[in-house]
DNA sequence: CAACGAACAGACCGGTCTGTCTATTCCGTG
DNA sequence: CACGGAATAGACAGACCGGTCTGTTCGTTG
């Protein structure tokens, strides 16, 4: 096949505008919450029409769960990268990894909380689909977390653990996003040597 | 003195209607979020007209934070009262009066969540009035999960502790509000117990 | 060269938001 | 009975919201 399919154009490849648009969005939405954030200011951010935005996606609410979306396939994915370089067993460090990588994130100046649990108290209707899509995600999350750990050696795991240590993971991230990051690094620590040995 | 300053109205005792506006906005702001509600919503709700809203309280700014003000008092008043019927010492049950508090607040059909961490989501400015004012009565919550501990017969009381165990109380408050109660207390349990004895 | 599709700018719609203002009613007090 | 204060209903201003629609430009393709 040629690559006519993908050839460059002077304003715009076929898909460009499309993650114009949801880099915008999703920058903006994770900045300040999706009800804050108006659709003028994400076309104006992103450097596209009106219409382009309602041509990709169907609403505003499409545009908030493509972006919630893309956070969870960007989280499995660089979590999956750094998971598949430790050894076949290793249950432990396995879960110090997606630690480790919680506290680099808390760090962050641009961080302002998790996403999906700050969609999820923007939108108090429990049936909307973002609010379904938090909830997959986090049982997901959670499965992932057992997975790590019954992967490795000690194959009979408290099936409580992975639980708790979402959990742990839930209370940095909103003691980062209220209190400070230190703060919440050192308390999740705390938490988690008790849960599991270094 | 004579009472004649608050006797009853036919119409209204002289902060009746600063009560109601502040019953409904509690409720309402609690239930959709502060952001969602409008100002027509509390004052419909109340039963009261605009121009005596804006005569109790300066802005919607003002208003919310009555609400979390109030919210913050409720909860003080109440832990306090089912605290000082336990004998002087007692650090641990004092720790599980305030988790029993935690539970039965979960299970409840309005629970949406802590109104607190709610707020901080939806102002995402931390310089924010509300912003400020969640943070100084999460760090009191501190202090106080603090006091209970020290106050009893073990006075050398590891000083992270409180901290960790205002992040169960946190991730309890989050589990329950985007996934279930049942989770969320049976995951708070598991992390309580491994931070204090029974 | 002609036709088409995609993106462009921006007017426009109906609705909602916070906050102000006017005009009226009512009650307790002097 | 007259006054003053507090409450009432509701219009209004000015901004912003999500979403639709019109008309234009421009690159690609037949």
């Amino acid at each position: 096949m040629t690559d006519s399919a993908t050839a460059p154009r002077t304003r715009a490849r076929p898909t460009e505008v499309h993650e114009r648009i949801l880099d915008a969005a999703d920058r903006l939405f994770y900045a300040d919450g999706a009800s804050a954030v108006g659709i003028d200011r994400v076309i104006a951010e992103a450097g596209v029409a009106k219409a382009s935005l309602y041509s990709h996606f169907a609403s505003k609410d499409a545009l908030v769960l493509a972006h919630l979306h893309r956070r969870a396939d960007r989280a499995a994915t660089r979590l999956a990268a750094a998971l598949e370089r430790l050894p076949e067993g290793a249950a432990e460090a396995r879960v110090h990894v997606v630690f480790d990588d919680l506290w680099a994130w808390l760090a962050e100046d641009s961080f302002r909380g998790c996403p999906f649990i700050n969609a999820a108290v923007e939108y108090p209707d429990p049936e909307h689909p973002v609010r379904q899509f938090v909830r997959q995600h986090r049982h997901d999350f959670v499965a992932m977390l057992g997975e790590q750990l019954r992967g490795g050696g000690s194959r009979f795991v408290d099936p409580q653990l992975p639980q708790a240590l979402a959990m742990v993971y839930d209370a940095s991230l909103v003691t980062a996003q209220t209190d400070d990051a230190p703060t919440a690094e050192a308390g999740g620590r705390y938490l988690l040597a008790r849960l599991i040995s270094a």
